[in-house]
DNA sequence: CCAAAAGTGTTTTAGTTACACCCATGG
DNA sequence: CCATGGGTGTAACTAAAACACTTTTGG
């Protein structure tokens, strides 16, 4: 039997299938705090509960760019630092019928996030508290403007205990923490938003030196305006790629 | 409309899906070498081709669990280290359907890893050659007894790349290293697992002190056996769990 | 001049590396 | 008593932390 004759005789409808879907964790770090975008569901499971914003995938799209749609679609937001996280597959994850859903990631400037908060009317932001160190893991409190922690629908609570794991894990080695700043950023900001993910102090001398050594920062010669105190230098990323040609 | 009625209505086939499957990467260090089990595929796609093995997730089967099927199934392996590593989704990653793949890789003992390869004959082992440092990313070459390096089919060659990854980033923070030696080992086979998997050579003192000094290990009081110079002492893994009880 | 935060220099500390050496076993 | 790898002690080095200090701005 060759490719094409076994191609015809194969049956792709003889088995039952489960659905996949991706979730969202839009997440930014807004006044020195983690935070991320929820949906009230208004339609049953967990009706009138907070989710995370997700689609089902389409037969001819990609994981990816399912995530980057849903990212378009119910964020209105085009580009972002968006990666795979962790694919969940429980049987009875959802009680409509079986969906594995890909949880991925995506991390927002606050400008951008507060952009999003305004074109969808649909999302709401909800702060959330790492009540965990370190590397150990853990579920996350989310609370909508300072109001008591909630439980979020399905299993996305885990999902987003995955996410601040994972973003904790990648924080020293990887450029993550540059997706949640703008263009150009002050080495203070930079460490704002160290601290707000790790929930830790950070000294700044050390911190200013490990960050300027690593040769990922590039002076760009402005100055931060507006404060009534000395106005601090502002840093460009510099692609590791394009540092090492 | 209520929880009852609105399951009611859902309709679970409204939507083509895609099949989701689950493929292994069944991993060990043999002989100081990074290695894991192929399956020669006998029909279309990639008819004569190296693949990892895998099956279909079945509509009331947790993705963990299929991932266990098959490692029962065709490795004949009750227990192992088993994490889930990534999910691919590229529309045409299967030309015969659109199949959504989540790929675990399995960490087996070298023991262990031989009695799989001989209870099941249509496996057969191939070792890594990771030719990229440290934490850069990129393929692996996949060679069986020495001859040429192989191409896998379909993605199973980039799956492999992202679980040596994976492997060398959780090295030394986490306890994976375990996983790949007997219950009893010496601190020489345990830096062994670390030199093959990081291709390189260690500091034997460093290395001693820095295990010991982690409290991850327990001295058995045993020694090992059979060579012609001193013994060196057996250790076991003191899980952490256990450990901080 | 004062307050506030940016930015720098110096000392201390801790952890890792390198090297030298001693120890225990089979033959 | 010799070869071989197990195991240990010590010095050197490096990276991070802590602290004190100087600098620059608006008011």
């Amino acid at each position: 039997m060759d490719e094409a004759a076994f191609l015809e005789t194969y049956d792709p409808a003889a088995f039952e299938r489960p659905s996949v879907a991706v979730d969202l964790i839009l997440m930014s770090v807004v006044d020195g705090t983690p935070a991320v975008l929820l949906t009230r569901r208004d339609r049953h499971p967990f009706q009138g509960n907070w989710a995370l914003p997700g689609g089902f995938v389409g037969i001819g799209e990609s994981l990816d760019a399912a995530a980057r749609r849903v990212l378009a679609e119910k964020a209105h937001m085009a580009d972002a630092y968006v990666e795979q996280l962790y694919t969940f597959g429980a049987v009875n994850r959802d009680p409509r019928m079986r969906i594995v859903s890909v949880a991925y990631f995506a991390l927002i400037p606050a400008a951008a996030f507060a952009a999003a908060l305004k074109a969808a009317p649909a999302l709401a932001l909800a702060e959330l508290t790492v009540p965990w160190k370190g590397e150990a893991g853990g579920p996350v409190e989310v609370r909508l403007a300072e109001s008591e922690p909630l439980a979020l629908a399905f299993d996305h609570g885990e999902m987003l205990g995955i996410a601040m794991l994972r973003l904790r894990g990648k924080l020293d080695y990887s450029s993550v923490a540059f997706a949640l700043l703008p263009e150009r950023f002050t080495l203070r900001a930079l460490q704002d938003v160290h601290e707000a993910i790790l929930d830790t102090r950070l000294n700044k001398p050390a911190f200013r030196r490990r960050m300027l050594d690593r040769g990922w920062l590039e002076p760009t010669g402005e100055r931060e305006t507006g404060a009534s105190f000395r106005p601090a230098e502002l840093y460009r990323y510099r692609n590791a790629n394009q540092g090492e040609q």
